[in-house]
DNA sequence: TAACTTTGATCGTACTCCGAACAAAGCTTC
DNA sequence: GAAGCTTTGTTCGGAGTACGATCAAAGTTA
């Protein structure tokens, strides 16, 4: 049975209004009468409403639209530029930072190497940073800002926020210390896993619009997945759901694994598995640029689009083993679709082809279980872009969030 | 972005009423300032509640309580006998009948074999003699039956739950016909897939109860899995999440499924499977009862329970490969404990050890991962239990779905 | 026995949302 | 082009919900 779901002391004064903003933005113009039909709310009662959300600047009329053998209709639009929200990228090896306006456009954005994995308090610093130089060079009013975002390469417990994995980043001893850049900024801030925000990226700006089950692979350093499903980010029991990196693809044979275990998916098919795979093909490869194996030797999906063979041989015999664990996904989860994402992604049919050939030797041949494949193509802002969106997310679904908001503390 | 959640026309009441309704369920007995303060309802709404509760008879005085230092409590008790469900389980050869009350006990229960796959009018005939049988038995007001609760071996598409698929039960044309029940007992009728509903039995009154992420596989004569998430049962994009039967363990060398792949989880743990490796392997166990192979033969679990080497062999392999698709849903869904049901449950130790240790070699060993492994048990009543689960799941949900419930069109 | 606590009911009130009524502003049709 | 119809958006009264204040009843504690 599920636990007591009653959030003692404060409760949500009107549903109805943070349900109307929501559908404003969906549709970003629509009349009174629209809504009045469409969410099944007296007209009376959207009146009133809109009449609270207009002093927002969140939302305003812009116009007449056309008639429908009446009155013409007042247009009211989502201002998506009332307000804007940082979004950071923790990297391994580098943040990126963003940010972004109320319909997940751009307005700047910035990256830097920097070894995260070991200097948390450099990590810190750096992150403030360049938020703060991205918010000043915005011209953007900092009273605007309506909160952080961080996606961090570990997972998170949506219990305790604060907590990182000791495994993955050791130096960091369990602890994020976000809350300085809270204090610095003084705005709310959310943390959540990279491969949950990029899912989240897709499901809001990406392939993954308008679909409530579908799953995000990216591919790059490591191997994770994000799942969304009901329309939600799911977390699992632990806040680490998802983890097929560590898939066993080859528990008997294959190399071991920082995690313990043989033949996870990730060292078959990350960054470092990938190379050392190029250097084992290289021998029977000798006219290929990526044989040489020093350092001027190109990247391996420059090669790929090239049309170098070694590089369609170690891409192919990848896309196999992720096949692999993709057709897993597939039967468990039954998602609608799966979106690559990370390096590979680039690659577009080189490969998606074996990719899906591998999936369809694999899952159920039916119409129920056809699971739709394709690559990103929102690039390498998109965690960055995730992180900002779960900021959105929050405020559309309690709009108190945003810094207009009525029936909020003015600050005097 | 999600689609619009605007439920058009009919919107609740009171809300505040059923998450009351639903406390007192979950702790049976409670007194109203009890209520208050774990609701953060005030007490003023909370006798007011319940004053509309007690006639409909779900909710009865019955004492009062110890004093914290004043006057002593009134005593509120979820009445379990108020009302009962009907729970029906449509395997593929058998139909089952439990009749249910309100705290998940059976009142009465009652099973029969019968050629479902081949015959959809006869199997209907037998839901609604055996349902009206059961009931007249039970001594029960037939007017206080909340609804009826049918669980089928087939996908369901929660948008269109008359619908089954043509591929497990191609005699029924896709259409299950269940109308008939709903007008036959006038009452509301939900259906859903078996293994969810196992997962459901579970959930509410099994291994999961408290659980808020876990799997439930089932093996009998197919494989399934059904999946609890967020506590909600999961159906995946198309309503067929957890095809865990037809997740590829040896797609090359193993044996042809009838879903059109090789090397099936159903076609290698199968009740069939096991059978046929019984016989390949009786010639090297020549004193085992199992390797007479007539009619005669013991049950494999049976064998096995008595310490039978051939039978132990056959369920130990079974059991790998069980605990290598097994890994593969821990490591993608991360549940908290995966609970084994079906026929191999009987047998505890001799299944789970074997299982334990194939998934330790093949899923993360850090501590957010582990997740734990049991049998259930519930027994062979589970998935119609479930079944009347759902139906009081919906109630407890949605109070006006109880006959005497207040608001309700009253039969004059 | 007096003082304090706790429980449960009653009553007035704030708030939310709805429907009815109305004015404004457009179509449609003869 | 004027009358009649539709649609839009606002205003206003009223139903319903939930809260806080108050009170009586029934305890415990000093």
């Amino acid at each position: 049975m599920s636990s007591n779901d009653f959030p003692k002391g404060v409760s949500r004064a009107s549903n109805l209004a943070d349900a109307v903003l929501r559908l404003i933005w969906v549709e970003r113009q629509i009349s009174r009468a629209d809504i009045a039909r469409r969410t099944g709310i007296a007209r009376s009662t959207v009146s009133e409403i809109v009449a609270t959300l207009l002093p927002t600047g969140l939302v305003a009329e812009v116009g007449v639209g056309v008639s429908r053998g009446g009155r013409r209709p007042i247009v009211l639009q989502f201002q998506d530029d009332a307000h804007f929200i940082v979004g950071i990228e923790v990297g391994a090896a580098h943040v990126g930072v963003v940010l972004m306006d109320l319909r997940g456009n751009t307005v700047a954005w910035n990256q830097r190497r920097f070894p995260v994995r070991e200097d948390p308090e450099g990590t810190r610093g750096l992150m403030i940073e360049m938020a703060e130089t991205i918010v000043a060079a915005s011209k953007q009013d900092p009273r605007s800002l309506v909160g952080i975002g961080v996606a961090v390469p570990s997972p998170v417990d949506p219990k305790n926020p604060g907590a990182l994995s000791e495994i993955v980043l050791p130096a960091w001893n369990g602890r994020s210390g976000f809350e300085v850049l809270q204090q610095k900024f003084g705005v709310p801030l959310w943390v959540d896993n990279d491969a949950n925000l990029g899912a989240l990226a897709e499901h809001w700006w990406g392939e993954g619009r308008g679909l409530s089950d579908f799953a995000y692979v990216k591919v790059a350093t490591g191997v994770g997945s994000g799942h969304v499903i009901s329309g939600e980010i799911y977390r699992g029991a632990t806040g680490v759901a998802g983890e097929i990196g560590h898939m066993a693809i080859a528990p008997r044979r294959g190399p071991a694994c920082m995690c313990g275990l043989r033949g996870c998916l990730t060292t078959m098919v990350g960054r470092d598995a990938l190379r050392a795979r190029t250097q084992e093909l290289a021998a029977s490869y000798p006219g290929s640029p990526l044989a040489s194996g020093n350092g001027d030797a190109p990247r391996l999906e420059d090669a790929a689009l090239k049309g170098d063979p070694l590089a369609l041989a170690v891409v192919r015999e990848a896309a196999e083993y992720l096949g692999i664990a993709m057709a897993g996904l597939i039967n468990l989860m039954n998602p609608s679709m799966v979106i690559l994402g990370g390096d590979l992604a680039r690659l577009g049919d080189l490969v998606l082809d074996p990719l899906r050939e591998t999936v369809r030797e694999r899952t159920l041949v039916s119409s129920v279980s056809a699971a739709e494949i394709r690559t990103s193509e929102l690039g390498p802002r998109s965690v960055a872009i995730g992180a900002a969106t779960q900021v959105l997310k929050a405020a559309l679904e309690d709009s108190r969030l945003f810094p207009t908001a009525p029936g909020r503390a003015e600050a005097s």
